[in-house]
DNA sequence: CGCTTTTGACCAGCGC
DNA sequence: GCGCTGGTCAAAAGCG
């Protein structure tokens, strides 16, 4: 972890990588903040390919909820006043590991429905940062990646 | 030796 | 009320 630029290629040339190892942000996109999130049936299948995706600016209102107290009326009620933007990016690269100057724990892997391919899950590993990463392969396009910033970061870069 | 990764299980929310 | 999907945690293993 010495240099890492914006985005970049970490892992060695799987593949034919090494060619465009550059990447090429000619397709990617930025969802702001989402709607919904669909219907469990509808799911995101045709969501950043073409559907009415607003790269509009990224949504900066976080609420910083100021009940933290710790019972609620019913209790037992987790309150999540984190922040909570989220911002999706589809970079057309081979490898799911874009180094983006953060260091990411890998907390879980999942199966999605939608996708033959499976959701990986990360964090950030400084503590006291609430930011996750959520990274995903396209459905449609295996060579797109589709990776979601949420929230973010306490510190600065490393 | 520390930390990340890995896999399964568990939990919560929502739909039906 | 049960089932499904998605998301998170946790224990153990692997690697630097």
């Amino acid at each position: 972890m010495s240099n890492r630029n914006n985005f970049r290629a970490q892992e060695s040339p799987e593949n034919d990588f090494s060619d465009q190892s550059n990447f090429e942000f000619s397709e990617y996109l930025m969802i702001g903040e989402w709607l919904d999130e669909d219907h469990p049936t509808s799911m995101a299948s045709e969501t950043v390919q073409n559907s009415g995706y607003q790269a509009n600016e990224v949504d900066e209102s976080r609420e910083v909820a100021a009940n933290l107290e710790g019972e609620n009326e019913s209790g037992s009620v987790r309150e999540r006043l984190e922040v909570r933007e989220r911002v999706a990016f589809k970079t057309k690269s081979e490898v799911e590991i874009l180094d983006d100057g953060f260091k990411w724990r890998k907390y879980g892997k999942k199966m999605v429905k939608n996708s033959p391919n499976p959701r990986n899950y990360y964090k950030c590993s400084v503590e006291g940062c609430p930011v996750k990463k959520r990274v995903e392969r396209d459905r449609d396009d295996p060579r797109f990646v589709i990776t979601t910033y949420e929230g973010v970061h306490n510190h600065m870069s490393l």
